[in-house]
DNA sequence: TCGGTTGGCTAAATCGATTTAGTTATCTTG
DNA sequence: CAAGATAACTAAATCGATTTAGCCAACCGA
């Protein structure tokens, strides 16, 4: 059963496509269609079900209305409500959203950014995965607007909207040390040029100078994506069998620490005591871990509300100058039992 | 700066966009259109760095190449969860997804409904909130493929994937009363005639009646999606406050009992003696909270591929009968400490 | 040498909405 | 009463890809 069109529409009254258009869209007035005619349309409209077709609307008009995002995973509770909060803002604004995951694949976040474009998104928001940015220069050659969430490029100019992650990471790890802790391994998620990994390492380093501990390379590992749980379990085993056990260990992601906690399941430690835990991204129910975990929240639906802020300006302004907008956000250290240190629990 | 179209290519090449579009889709063969041709057309497609508009195929075909999935609230990792394997699925056959949430309100909805339809999406997945079936009805008029997950219509037929929540319910509630509990408070989510909840409670009725216990209303509460966690807070305290105090909960999903562990904070009880624990929807921290969390374990990922490939298969099978595709998942019980009874610890 | 076939290619219609550049009839005004 | 203005409406082009119907030249067999 074809759907109704302009055309069934304007032939029922015996009216034209034009005049039918212009009335849908609020235009009447404006042109001078009496309101007789226009409410003759409208009733017709509702009586055939009209729904107009956004294709053609969208190809006439060059625009979608609908927004790609990218993320890492949308299972991943972090960049889900990422989602959520993107859904909100553009869904208030008549935007839709395209949702894909890349599994830190750059293959594959490049072939999402091709098809996003194919079908004609009206910008992208990113997490992005990849190491170089001739993808993205060329989104902005196309003047495909676009706003990165999450991750950036330090050298690159581009709308961003992340969190101060060196900072984040620097005062966790600094807090790790407060509490006695003094081996503190790190595990970082592969590939190991991300910005929010490379910019927690770094933080992570610039404690240890603040507090005279050396930096020691063989407790700072970076984790596959793709068999993460495994890796996390080998690694941790190795941390704690080694001579030189460590005592704690700051999970750089909410999925590390989940992988932390099940390898630890194997291992009969007295947290926070034998072994401190702490996490980047908090979760709902850290708090009612056992131990509770400390962890770092991240203002998540800002993130996602800002950045789809950004790239609906980019969006409206038709001659975009780009590089406006590059926000970033604090987090929050949420300190809880499993960083209490390493005297009576 | 305009993206090259077919109609570039043509011009560049001397030739018709006729025959730029056959070779382009690999019909060149078939159309007996020489090699050389075809060689010369895709060498200038991609030197012109040539990206098809799919608006306009889609416009022309009556086909988007893109599904629209509807879940209550996308930021819950269970739904979550199931975009993503449904986002695996249809990656592989080349749709993409729009995603959106309805937060449990009939309106939005239906409102998300004709928006996917007005965007053409050429098949819908559904977690339903509505109440009567004339949306869906309407749709099954309209053609258009669609598969309900999590909720269903008893008395309406269209495919579904789904899990056998009456039964799961009553597994879990056998294991508290076997466990000792013979209060168990039962907080649902509003509105109330969704079909997993009302299963859910069924599921539980049917235990009660197995275990000779008799059923009582008061401590059965549906609690709003809206403001969730002061609602579940009051209702526990009243549980808990009252002369015949509950002596456990079971939380109909995941966020319930999320709420359920914020507003135990304020007391101290001793799980799970004092009070037992359970939850529909298992998440990977529940094994690590204080006490583990005893929780049903969803199918997450068949539901949502299982769901996607009827859906591919109601999409290319044009002429559509419906109502084939019915299925019911099973659920495994994670019996944990939370629910491990009134006796000693 | 004619009718038919094949190979290689194209003009124009189509999908459905929007927009440009009008048309026609009626009315106003000097 | 002619010139111009106004009100109410429309034909046709357009966006970009696909498809239908068919063109033209070369070749083949009888």
């Amino acid at each position: 059963m074809k759907r109704t069109s302009l055309a069934d529409i304007a032939d029922a009254l015996g009216v034209s496509r034009t005049l039918v258009s212009m009335v849908l869209n609020h235009r009447g007035d404006k042109n001078g269609i009496s309101k007789e005619t226009q409410a003759r349309v409208w009733e017709k409209a509702v009586e055939l079900n009209y729904q107009p077709n956004r294709m053609a609307r969208g190809l006439r008009l060059g625009k979608s209305n609908t927004i790609g995002l990218i993320v890492a995973d949308i299972s991943n509770s972090f960049y889900a409500r990422i989602a959520r909060s993107i859904e909100d803002e553009a869904s208030r604004q008549g935007y839709q959203l395209l949702v894909s995951s890349s599994d830190e694949k750059e293959r594959r976040e490049t072939d999402l950014i091709s098809r996003f474009l194919e079908r004609q998104v009206d910008g992208l928001i990113i997490a992005s995965t990849l190491k170089n940015t001739t993808a993205l220069a060329e989104l902005a050659d196309q003047q495909v607007p676009f706003v990165l969430i999450d991750r950036y490029f330090p050298g690159f100019r581009t709308n961003y909207v992340v969190v101060d992650n060196a900072a984040a990471s620097a005062e966790m790890v600094s807090h790790l040390i407060r509490a006695g802790y003094r081996r503190i391994a790190l595990l970082s998620i592969a590939p190991g040029h991300i910005s929010t990994m490379r910019d927690r390492i770094a933080g992570y380093r610039t404690a240890l100078d603040d507090h005279n501990i050396p930096y020691d390379h063989d407790i700072v590992k970076e984790i596959a994506f793709e068999n993460l749980h495994d890796e996390v379990k080998n690694t941790l085993g190795n941390f704690l069998s080694s001579p030189q056990r460590v005592d704690a260990v700051f999970a750089l992601n909410n999925h590390l620490m989940v992988a932390c906690l099940e390898a630890l399941a194997d291992y009969n430690l007295v947290l926070p005591r034998e072994l401190g835990l702490a996490s980047f991204d908090d979760e709902n129910l850290f708090r009612f871990c056992q131990p509770p975990l400390t962890a770092i929240s991240q203002p998540v639906m800002e993130i996602g509300k800002k950045a789809f802020e950004i790239l609906i300006l980019e969006i409206n302004q038709n001659n975009t100058t780009y590089n406006d907008h590059q926000v970033v956000l604090g987090t929050r250290l949420e300190a809880r039992e499993s960083s209490s240190g390493k005297a009576k629990v």
